[in-house]
DNA sequence: TTGAAAGCGATACCAC
DNA sequence: GTGGTATCGCTTTCAA
């Protein structure tokens, strides 16, 4: 209930508060002593009061004084987003082993409040930002850099010249999907994108016509941009569907969930169904995908992997130096096949 | 750079760091004034001074000084549980509106990993607890409350005096979704569930033995436990379907995801598909039952309420005393249909 | 309205 | 190996 302090700690031990202060951030060596120059028994002794007395260090004091916080922020745009929780668990999850503590937060693709929660996350002396930018964040984030706080980008990508970058090559999917489909025998092959023009989907729009271009089939490469909005995106794709019977074509490349989900709902408003029909090769995860087995082909980021090269990039920004031309990690994206005959699904690359 | 302190701000403003410290932490009044005993034209002074600048409060300080850390920490199971990542959503937003910071872990159904959590958040200073429990972590929970940290629980119920709670009503889940079905005119409904015993799937299942007992229709009251283990439950699955269209079963309550995507499975394999053979009503939530127009009716939990409530109660809890019979807060699922004729799907309770 | 000064609890630096 | 003590930056009496 009242505090216990290392006075409270060093008074009970008999010894002083350097040597409670030394035991208490002690590291196991390899030969699981403390590796710290105390007296084995002395630590001991200390430990065994510490654990009596029931202390506990006070962060904040630690804080002030060392100006180190053992804590990263992590800002995306939306928590709830899948794509994003799956990369927050694996972040935290690793952070967790390495004793820091991870701060979680959602900009809501708003600039202004991705303003605020940098200035929060400073405030808080985080020793490090992990962040999926919002459109128009980059000055936010200079300000970070400024600051002198390392900043490492993830997902999508703003211009500036300090932050480390996580990234996936968006072109490769495009090209792997694309490739998917010759392997599978098809040639008259679509893909649906929004009039957007975000990086990630314009980069997996080039993959593909690209791809189509190598393969000679330039003139059988059709790009339908459609409206963002979601009503008229849901009509937009269903006057494609309706187009594409006629015009033989035998599959299309859906580079988001949303637009795979307009395009099932298109399926069953015109009454096609999948592998008679046409042929998918999704983006991200669905259970729509896990559905049929084989499971409908999609494309996944490698969560786990943006996770961990984000949060190690970012550890070593902040201790020491990264030389400028290791501040971009590129990974590779994969796609989903398979998981029939009782066999679950896998990665692979194309 | 360099950082700028209170003292700073205060010599270049020529007042004490006392003067600096009112106006850094005075809220705005309803009338736009700054309500704290300064002069107004000291405080302009100060303020502008501390924007030139570029003051930041330290917080691990404020902190040490103050004893109030104006954090919470939120733990669930698995952040990326989208059940869990929408509450987590919402509390940050909340929290965020309040100046509060949240600092979010997942215990990954482990109480010793929760254990140490606490002993983290704790080290943190926050200033109170929303956790999710998993299963014999109440020992690490009645830590906190020991310490004097307040904390309340979520989705799941731990035996403990002190906590606050704020959970679904999962029995009316169960007799909502039966209920539904007789509106359907069905009374041949049945439901799959796990051998497990936790007590949101209990609750369910009561619930639904209940309402068909009181319709006067034990007789065909049907509660398959099928293993929890991925490929038994799958097989399991199957087999009951395969005998309920013998059986002539009408409907069947699916209160769980994964039991429902199983349940998918097995129409599959067994060529049956699901307005004409079965009628269903899942739980949680799926891009499967959107797909349906109207959509699959599923029973959804309350998750922005789940993490407004807790948030609120949890704040109540801080600062000062909540009645001991306002400690548990019940809410109640809602059931969603509809989403035809270009109509978005609602919610309902029955 | 304003200011001086006493800590909050840990770490870091220096002596021994 | 061990101990004394000056901070870290802020909030908070208490006096003026």
């Amino acid at each position: 209930m009242k505090k216990v302090t290392i006075r409270d700690v060093a008074r009970e031990a008999g010894v002083s508060v350097t040597l409670v202060s030394f035991v208490m951030n002690a590291k196991m060596g390899k030969d699981g002593r403390l590796d710290c120059p105390v007296n084995p028994n002395t630590a001991a002794r200390v430990l065994e009061v510490a654990k009596r007395l029931g202390y506990r260090r006070n962060n904040a004091a630690a804080s002030l004084r060392s100006g180190k916080s053992h804590s990263v922020a992590v800002i995306v745009s939306d928590l709830a987003n899948p794509f994003f929780a799956e990369i927050c668990r694996n972040i935290e999850n690793i952070a967790y082993k390495d004793g820091y503590t991870v701060i979680f937060a959602s900009s809501e693709e708003n600039p202004e409040k991705l303003a605020h929660l940098v200035e929060t996350m400073v405030g808080y002396n985080v020793e490090g930002l992990i962040v999926a930018p919002c459109l128009g964040g980059e000055k936010a984030l200079e300000r970070a850099t400024n600051i002198g706080i390392p900043t490492v980008l993830i997902d999508r990508d703003v211009p500036g010249d300090g932050f480390g970058r996580v990234l996936v090559d968006n072109v490769d999917a495009g090209v792997m999907a694309t490739k998917y489909l010759f392997h599978q025998g098809f040639g008259k092959i679509e893909m649906l994108s929004y009039k957007l023009g975000v990086t990630s989907l314009t980069d997996r729009e080039f993959g593909y016509t690209k791809a189509m271009e190598d393969a000679g089939l330039k003139n059988e490469t059709r790009l339908h941009r459609i409206d963002y909005d979601a009503d008229a995106a849901k009509r937009g794709v269903i006057e494609v569907f309706r187009d594409a019977v006629k015009r033989g074509t035998e599959a299309f490349i859906l580079p988001t969930k949303k637009l795979a989900m307009y395009s099932f709902n298109a399926l069953n408003v015109l009454g096609l169904n999948l592998p008679n029909d046409f042929s998918f090769v999704c983006f991200d995860e669905s259970d729509i995908y896990d559905l049929k087995k084989p499971v409908i082909p999609h494309v996944v980021q490698p969560l786990a992997e943006i996770a961990e090269k984000s949060f190690n990039l970012l550890q070593r920004m902040v201790n020491g130096e990264v030389p400028e031309d290791e501040k971009t990690v590129t990974l590779k994206a994969k796609l989903v096949l398979g998981g029939r005959f009782g066999v679950q699904p896998t990665e692979a690359t194309f």
